[in-house]
DNA sequence: TCCTCCATGTAAAAGGTTACATGATTTG
DNA sequence: CAAATCATGTAACCTTTTACATGGAGGA
C-alpha cells in the first residue's frame, strides 16, 4: 500500500510545475515568499525531492557523463507525466467539510496551483463547493457561538472564538467575489 | 538546557487550568469542540500529559493506597505552582512578528487563555500589539500583493494569495472591535 | 590561495499518527 | 455475567527540526 503525500510534498510539486528549479530555489522561495509556513529546512526539503523522485513524479537533469554520482552540484527537478498526474488528482480531489474545518490551509495551496493545470471551470466548482461548506459550518459555529455568548460573560475565550468565526466568513465571501470575478473574465 | 514546550502541551495546560480532568476528557474536548484542529489521539495526549508531570507542571489526584502503580484507572490532572507560573508565562510573551506570521494559532490559544490567568489590562495590551502587528504585516501583503497583481492578470495564485490578506484584514478588526469592548466592560 | 556563497547531504532527537492492546466501569 | 463504553498505554513509522558536514564556483 502507498503512503500519502504530505501537503509539502504537493507544495514542492506545484512550485517545480510552474518552472523546473532546485532543492535550493525551492527553499529560498519558502523562506522569503508569502509560502512562509512550510519548511524551508535542509533536512525537510531535501528528503521530500528524494521521495517524491523515488516515486517518480519528478526528475533531476541528467549529469553531465563526466559527474560522479555524488558531486554535489545544482540539481533542477522537473514534473514527469506521472507527477503532472498525481499534482492534478490532488488539486481535483473532492472538498469534504474536514477539509474545511481542519486543512483550510492545504485547500487554498490547491486552489493557488489550478491555473496551468485545470481548466477554468474547475476553479469555478471549486469555490461554489468551497463557499457551501463555508456557509454551513459558519453556521454551526455561529449556533456555538450563541450559545457560548449566554453562559459566559464577555471572556477572552469567547472573543477568541469570535475570531475564528470571522476569519471564516471573511473566506466566505472572498470566495464569492473570486468567483464572480473568474465568471466575468471568462466571458 | 530545557527543551522547548510544544503548542498541544500548552493548550493542554490552560485546559486543566480551567477544571483539573483526565486525559480522556481533554482528548473528547480537543475531537468534539472549536479546538478540533489539535490532535486528540491517545499517541499525543498521554505522552504530552507525561512530559507535563515529569517536568512538575501538572500532577494527578494520588491513587488510593490499595491500588497498584499502573492501574489503568481515570487520572485527574491539576495544575501545580509551577505550572501555573509557566502557563502565565507562555501567555505573557512579548508578540513577535513571526507569531503574527506563522503561528497565528498559538497567539489565538494564547489569547483564549488568559481570564483568570492574567488582569484584563494584560489582554488589552495583547490586542494593541497584535493590530501594531498585524498593520504592519498587512501593508508588506499588500505591496507585494499590488506587484503580483500588475505582473500576473487574473491567476488562481493571486486570488489565493488575496485571501491570505483579507483573512489578515479580518484578524485586524476583529481585534480593533475586542478592543473596544474589553475598554467599555473595565469602565 | 583563501574566503565566501551556493548547494546538497545527513544524523540524532522529538513529536504526531495510526493501530492495536488492555484494564476498569457501567448497563442490561 | 456479557457487552459496551470508559480510560489509558504503547509500538512502529514517518516527518520535521536542529545542527553540523561537505563540496563546488567565483572573486579578491
Amino acid at each position: 500500500m502507498l503512503k500519502s503525500v504530505s501537503t509539502l510534498e504537493f507544495a514542492l510539486m506545484g512550485l517545480i510545475q510552474q518552472k523546473p528549479q532546485s532543492g535550493y530555489d525551492l527553499r529560498k522561495t519558502f523562506a522569503t515568499t508569502a509560502m512562509r509556513h512550510y519548511s524551508d529546512s535542509p533536512g525537510s526539503i531535501y528528503p521530500a525531492l528524494r521521495r517524491l523522485e523515488a516515486r517518480g513524479w519528478i526528475s533531476a537533469r541528467p549529469r553531465r557523463t563526466n559527474e560522479s554520482e555524488n558531486a554535489r552540484r545544482r540539481r533542477v527537478f522537473a514534473l514527469t507525466e506521472e507527477g503532472r498526474k498525481a499534482l492534478v488528482a490532488w488539486i481535483e480531489r473532492a472538498l469534504s467539510p474536514q477539509d474545511v474545518q481542519l486543512r483550510a490551509h492545504e485547500l487554498m495551496l490547491r486552489f493557488a496551483f489550478m491555473d496551468g493545470n485545470v481548466p477554468r471551470t474547475v476553479a469555478c466548482r471549486f469555490l461554489a463547493d468551497f463557499e457551501r461548506e463555508h456557509s454551513i459550518y459558519v453556521a454551526e459555529l455561529r449556533r456555538q457561538f450563541e450559545e457560548m455568548r449566554s453562559n459566559f460573560p464577555l471572556h477572552t475565550g469567547v472573543l477568541a472564538f469570535e475570531s475564528g468565526i470571522v476569519q471564516m466568513e471573511a473566506q466566505l465571501s472572498w470566495a464569492r467575489r473570486a468567483r464572480d470575478r473568474l465568471r466575468e473574465e471568462s466571458q
